[in-house]
DNA sequence: CCGACGCATAGACGCGCGTCGATGGGACGC
DNA sequence: GCGTCCCATCGACGCGCGTCTATGCGTCGG
């Protein structure tokens, strides 16, 4: 079992864990550093998988060993079919998910060029 | 680099991957194996990390030494003090931030019991 | 005790999201 | 060629989210 403590490694001490003295009316703005781009993407990404149904899929492609046909979801998810392709729509704009056509089917898969960062979101799932 | 390929190993060969024969009018319903709750809940970390306000906040708490003060963040985001409280409420209420009240302020880390998975979405981005 | 400070809550507003039914259009079987 | 199947798009609707201003509450300094 993995057990992360935030700042102690002991219950009563963590209690007492070290707040930064402070004085009134002043604040210390300088404190992100992850770049704002950096920040927009991945919000966009966490957006696109934090639909039930879209994590779903997008799990479900994940662990899935050749593309799935969107006909098989639609028959899962007790939503109509415009919806599931909705959905699928915003994994593909999002850049998640990708679509090879071949006859009346569409199969999608996980984009083989997925960011790492996106993969290792999905990775930390489940 | 790191570089994931989904189904083969070598390009050309990705393009024949193997779509899956069918049959008209016959679909293949269970494919769900993550589990409903689980899904509910992972989404709703999702859900809490997928505001560029709220990921920036948790981004810094993650790699901060010592609990950070709100003021902090009000003074860095350019929004309205309510509203940087609001998006706390929203951390706090997915649980994945906790707070210490000390005289006048309030001093935000992550939630010391942090599930593993909510832990992992964290550590994979950035 | 009173004013200033830090923070949370309440209420309002606009926009986007998830969902649906209806429609269109391409591909296949007969 | 026509009907059927599969899928995407459109338009509409209700709800929730992000943001704001206004307000209330607790804490400290003078």
């Amino acid at each position: 079992m993995t057990f992360v403590n935030t700042y102690a490694t002991i219950g009563y001490v963590e209690k007492l864990a070290v707040l930064p003295e402070r004085e009134r009316g002043v604040c210390c703005p300088p404190r992100l550093k992850v770049g704002p781009e950096k920040i927009e993407q991945t919000s966009e990404i966490l957006r696109a998988l934090a639909d039930p149904t879209r994590l779903q899929i997008a799990l479900c492609l994940r662990d899935a060993k050749a593309p799935v046909c969107i006909c098989d979801f639609t028959a899962s998810f007790d939503l109509s079919q415009p919806t599931v392709s909705h959905h699928m729509a915003k994994l593909r704009d999002a850049g998640v998910v990708e679509v090879t056509k071949r006859g009346i089917w569409s199969f999608y898969r996980l984009a083989p060029g997925l960011p790492s960062t996106t993969r290792r979101i999905l990775d930390a799932i489940g």
